[in-house]
RNA sequence: GCGCCUGUAGCUCAAUUGGAUAGAGCGUAUGACUACGGAUCAUAAGGUUAGGAGUUCGACUCUUCUCAGGCGCGCCA
């Protein structure tokens, strides 16, 4: 539940209505025609259906049942007091309870002037410069980024950036393991490419790496030269392998990922992280608070074939948020990823950030409580990280999904759908649904017929806006910096409709920031999108509902005036979702 | 077996975090351009929100059970 404490950091009117109404509140308590009630159940809302108002309360549902003194006329008290509120006009108490309040136009329309001199940041400044690391796709460096991959990357980007634009001071991170087995198979897959190309017989491994893009970087090792890796010693030319696979595969990986735009601050590498002493600060931490022993896990419930009693350094997360105790060592004595994962989320709490936020796929799930465990050992507070998962993404094509598999080496890369489609549908599709529902990417329909896309909708929008505009200003007729709109006298109802939720703008940001939900932004923008498509086209009925009356000048001022506020939208978020906002198409 | 996530129109997804008559696009049917840009708009059909029970003024939303799907389940990363 949404609190009005909260909401009042947002928008003036609903932190003055808020006011009035807990001021009211108390007033029928200590007069005793109500019993006590919790401020915390009444809710103040932007109204989904203007017809009913503009701003809608559920007070008088939550007061009913306290309800005492039967002969006390809650709603004409109500009434008379109203009037000390200047930007509400009259309410209309709904059938089922709700209150219904009617804002004065010119409070209305100050607010989208506010719009106009894109003044968000005067409501919404939420973040207030707090610093907040983001940690996303750390996708390991052992092979190209494919479409599962994608989401989270465009999700942490995105939240990035509304972070920003409420007010946080934000840092994008990528954790690159390039540590451990995993990346002494790609190494030795690499090796083994490399001597395939000297007609030697020799074969990958079930576990090791197929893919193509291991020929392509052993062939530049031999084009650089030659076979001179064929007479080196084992470890010299292991260690060469390995640096040579991880610089060319993190490059890439950074080149894929600049096609869509997304740029980190800050890459942190595992190995660094096992090379420094970052490790011993935090087992001295955990073993100060008692949650570090020797000891065996119990038997797993599943798949237990090869199940062997083994005893390991463990941490003592069942005495925190997980279920049970978790590896920090393997029972050869190296450190497991978790040890190291552990030590760099105390070198992130080191950093001095207020807030870290990890966004993971929706494989490490099972992951998150030995996290939160760990942060909850080290810094004692269970809202300092947030991990939020990306369900996966499946692409579909032919009507099939595709499937993919990293054992064969098949599958679709961020490059590969970045040439079909382009950035902004790729940005788009991504941001536009919930991060934990699982979505199906139909490459045909993308590809296929542009004008199935809702981002052109959304940027057809923003071109029709620009070109009316345009038009506007080459016949001379230009907003002056202190024009005073004052009356919706000229506009029709759609428009005053679009206006209003024009002006809820800000508290959009701030909800998306709050519950960290970028696809509300796309939810609104194709609303807004579809309402302007719909008011253009009343005018191809009807001229006198046209944008540009060159008649009346003061009339199409007023459109254009609110045309631009609804362009300043527009481009905004936009700009949060990082696609273009084009003046034609 | 256990844990987490999901289940909404034929398909892909929303639903102001417990609010009012559950909404869009695609697809289907019909209609609208000598224009401020048709990549658009208008109208219609399509729903027991997987199913049962509960919580309350009110449930797609919370609790519980059942069914179905996804992910994960000691040293991988």
């Amino acid at each position: 539940m949404l609190l009005i404490y909260i909401r009042r950091l947002v928008n003036n009117f609903i932190k003055d209505l808020s006011d009035f109404l807990f001021d009211f509140t108390d007033f029928l308590e200590s007069n005793k025609f109500i019993s006590p009630i919790n401020k915390k159940q009444i809710s103040i809302d932007y109204s989904s259906n203007n017809k009913q108002g503009d701003l809608a309360t559920n007070f008088y549902l939550v007061v009913k049942r306290k309800i005492i003194n039967e002969n006390f006329n809650i709603e004409k008290e109500l009434n008379d007091r109203i009037k000390s509120i200047e930007f509400i006009d009259h309410f209309v108490v709904s059938k089922n309870g709700f209150i219904n309040f009617f804002l004065k136009d010119k409070f209305v329309l100050r607010s989208l002037k506010e719009i106009y001199g894109k003044n968000f940041l005067n409501y919404i400044n939420y973040g207030a410069g707090k610093k907040i690391n983001v940690e996303f796709v750390s996708a390991n460096p052992t092979g190209p980024l494919h479409i599962a991959h994608i989401r989270g990357a465009v999700f942490g980007d995105v939240l990035s950036s509304l972070y920003t634009k409420t007010g946080f001071d934000v840092t994008r991170e990528y954790y690159v393991n390039d540590a451990g087995s995993q990346i002494d198979k790609l190494s030795n897959s690499l090796l083994k490419r490399y001597l395939q190309l000297f007609n030697k017989k020799i074969e990958l491994e079930e576990d090791e790496y197929p893919g193509e893009y291991l020929i392509n970087i052993a062939k530049k090792i031999k084009n650089e030269d030659g076979d001179k890796w064929l007479n080196f010693q084992q470890e010299e030319t292991i260690q060469y392998f390995k640096n040579f696979a991880l610089k060319n595969i993190l490059l890439s990986i950074k080149t894929d990922l600049e096609l869509i735009n997304i740029r980190f601050d800050k890459f942190t590498h595992e190995s660094e992280i096992e090379k420094s002493k970052i490790i011993d600060e935090l087992f001295s931490i955990l073993d100060k608070k008692k949650l570090l022993y020797q000891g065996i896990l119990e038997k797993p419930k599943g798949d237990d074939s090869d199940w062997e009693p083994r005893e390991q350094l463990l941490f003592r997360s069942s005495k925190l948020l997980d279920n049970e105790d978790r590896a920090l060592k393997k029972s050869n004595g190296e450190w497991t990823y978790f040890a190291n994962d552990a030590a760099y989320h105390l070198d992130k709490c080191k950093r001095n950030f207020d807030r870290l936020v990890n966004i993971w796929g929706s494989d490490h799930i099972g992951y998150i409580p030995r996290m939160n465990s760990l942060i909850k050992a080290i810094k004692d507070d269970e809202t300092y990280l947030n991990i939020l998962t990306c369900q996966i993404v499946s692409l579909i094509q032919n009507k099939q999904k595709i499937k993919m598999s990293k054992r064969s080496g098949n599958f679709v890369t961020l490059s590969n759908v970045h040439s079909k489609v382009g950035k902004d549908p790729i940005r788009y599709y991504m941001i536009s649904t919930k991060n934990e529902t699982a979505i199906d990417f139909d490459l045909d329909a993308v590809v296929e017929k542009n004008k199935d896309n809702k981002v052109f909708y959304c940027q057809y929008a923003h071109a029709r806006a620009s070109s009316v505009i345009n038009k506007a200003k080459e016949l001379g007729i230009k907003i002056k910096n202190d024009y005073n709109f004052s009356t919706i006298q000229n506009l029709s109802d759609e428009e005053v409709k679009l206006i209003k939720k024009l002006i809820c703008y800000p508290y959009l940001l701030y909800q998306s920031s709050y519950y960290n939900e970028p696809h509300r932004l796309i939810n609104y923008l194709e609303e807004i999108s579809s309402d302007f498509h719909s008011i253009w086209n009343k005018g191809k009925d009807n001229e006198s509902l046209r944008f540009i009356d060159e008649k009346n000048a003061e009339k199409t001022i007023s459109k254009i005036f609110w045309l631009e506020s609804f362009r300043v939208v527009l481009k905004d978020i936009f700009s949060i979702i990082d696609i273009s906002s084009p003046e034609t198409m």
